[in-house]
DNA sequence: ACTAAACGCTAAAACGGTTTAGCGAAAAAT
DNA sequence: ATTTTTCGCTAAACCGTTTTAGCGTTTAGT
């Protein structure tokens, strides 16, 4: 019942050439394989008439390329991840590539099962938010040879290119501006796993910038949240905070998804910001300017983390030799707004 | 420089059986064909030992299908249609398929290389909130006997499935409520192109709520906000409702991208909500419950738009047999929160 | 006039699977 | 003892491209 499919081989044999020569033209390399000009319209005219559609499958089985990039993050509807995808998807189209996206809900053994059909599919590279606590998955890519690149989080000591923000210095500065406009008793806001790279880094931050300046050991004012059930969990430990001897006078959130729960939380239980609870959050998002007060935050590149990426895996993609691999690091910049005004 | 990848034909030589035994075995079709435990076993012993993985692309040539289902929609970053990715995704990957997603900014033309990409991609349908104004385009994929279904948007009289929401009554419920609550100077910020059904819909909703309870022809209380810069014509519009002889009191934001411009000026221009203006949205956001008054809204049911729509795409893929078509009509849910809080 | 080069083009192999048709040997039926 | 059936398996075609190697004819060179 399907329709049938004009191929190659039905415009060379209605022009009385060979396929070859069809492809060659359709592909632009009529001159340099000296096919005469005449000839050539005839093919564009035919391939027009008969509507031809290349099959790109067919081509990636033969070049052993597909054009095809996969993209990996622990959920793609999650904004600061579909915003990477948009920014990736143009930079994507642009160069003749078309991403494939999955979500992985920080599930590891799903992540694998993603990558093993990613590589199934043939794509030509892999751009990986990896939720994986050790890097041993990734071997499989590098026996493969199949080019990929971090982003957002990495391992120290795996070869292979990555593009990441200073998560350190983000979240040092935003506990730096939060005890500066007067609070001190902080609390940091983690979703799980802790132990990927951009999350443990964030952590240190905050420790070590509530070290620097409040010579405390804050590690009992880090709240892990779990991923599978931010909002519960937020309003528990929230709840759990505020009722205590000595009340936290400041959130951090450590990324956008445990800021939503926090902002949730903070309002059911009517509590006033920055009056109350000032707080700031890793990731910017666009709704953050529209609530009153506009929450402070520590906003990522992502344009630039989408077009970097996209660029050093393509250009991996390209190189057939081993190629050079760049680890970058991007600066996040901190976003002063109401949340955290000055502590009255 | 590539890794050699190890095929079929690498397991049946190094066991000494056929490609064709091979495949049927890693198929489960080893049963039904006869072949001997032994040997499956070793087949599939050996299939492990070298880490086979089957080349999808050469499966796809064969077979005539390539297990993938394109995605359009206007713009992967808008929330609610990275929450509809993410559904269907999971969706999809459980039935044995993969999405490919495809951004078209409102643009018809763009829309249209899209199609063209994915049906050289060989996909074997396509889901998508299509952004023409008229139905010309899908004749193509007609043509192709490419099944698609029209999610959001579609077409009256195109012979093709579609699930799309009670817009009209969506809208007029909205407004309806917002007159309830005491408001009677209401504006409907529609964003363009205004001429897809959806948003079509919305507006008719609006104009006739307005007529029936207010006997007012509400057509100079619709603005339209240019897709390419919200946020701009947003602004310049909400500040000329509110400074001229007859200020408005109440906002029916058509979708959540101009909610969100509007929200951002209303809060700019230090307007209080809901004591000078109050305002609705059609479409529902999860920043919706953590914003100071919480925004009152239309919640579209996203899950159930997801599934049902991969639902009928796959049913009509796998019928080889012309498939009847459903044209499914969902109900929004109106949310009433303090942004619609009564007019005092 | 003969060789060499240039021109315009083609046949066939290859990519890695699935599928069709059918093979030879052993077992069962007559 | 012969025929038939079953069993376990295989050769070859096929999907739609790209690519390699090389074909015959005309033109240019000497």
């Amino acid at each position: 019942m399907r329709a049938e499919k004009i191929s190659l081989k039905h415009i060379s044999e209605s022009l009385s050439v060979s396929k070859t020569l069809v492809s060659m033209v359709l592909n632009n390399k009529g001159d340099e394989n000296g096919i005469s000009k005449e000839t050539q319209k005839r093919v564009w005219a035919k391939a027009k008439e008969l509507n031809y559609k290349p099959n790109l499958m067919a081509r990636a089985l033969r070049m052993g390329r597909s054009f095809t990039i996969g993209l990996v993050v622990s959920d793609i509807s999650n904004s600061f991840y579909s915003k990477i995808a948009r920014f990736m998807e143009d930079e994507a189209t642009k160069r003749g590539f078309t991403l494939l996206i999955c979500s992985t809900d920080e599930n590891p053994e799903k992540e694998k099962n993603l990558i093993r059909m990613l590589i199934n599919r043939q794509v030509d590279g892999i751009i990986i938010s990896t939720s994986q606590s050790t890097p041993e998955q990734f071997i499989i890519l590098q026996e493969q040879k199949i080019p990929y690149v971090f982003i957002d989080r990495y391992f120290d000591g795996v070869d292979a290119s990555s593009v990441c923000i200073d998560n350190y210095n983000g979240a040092f500065q935003a506990v730096e501006h939060l005890i500066n406009q007067g609070y001190n008793k902080i609390a940091a806001f983690a979703v799980t796993p802790v132990y990927v790279s951009s999350i443990r880094q964030r952590i240190d931050g905050f420790i070590s910038a509530m070290k620097t300046y409040t010579q405390e050991d804050a590690n009992e004012l880090l709240i892990e949240v779990d991923y599978q059930d931010i909002t519960n969990n937020t309003r528990k430990k929230i709840f759990e905070m505020l009722n205590c001897p000595e009340p936290i006078d400041a959130i951090f959130a450590v990324n956008n998804k445990v800021a939503i729960a926090c902002l949730e939380s903070l309002i059911e239980l009517g509590v006033s910001i920055p009056k109350d609870i000032a707080i700031i959050c890793f990731d910017d998002l666009e709704v953050f300017r529209i609530i009153s007060p506009q929450i402070s935050s520590i906003s990522q590149p992502i344009e630039e983390i989408s077009r970097t990426s996209i660029d050093l895996l393509i250009n991996e993609i390209d190189s057939q030799f081993g190629s050079i691999h760049s680890n970058i690091t991007l600066s996040p910049k901190l976003m002063v707004r109401g949340s955290t005004a000055k502590k009255m």
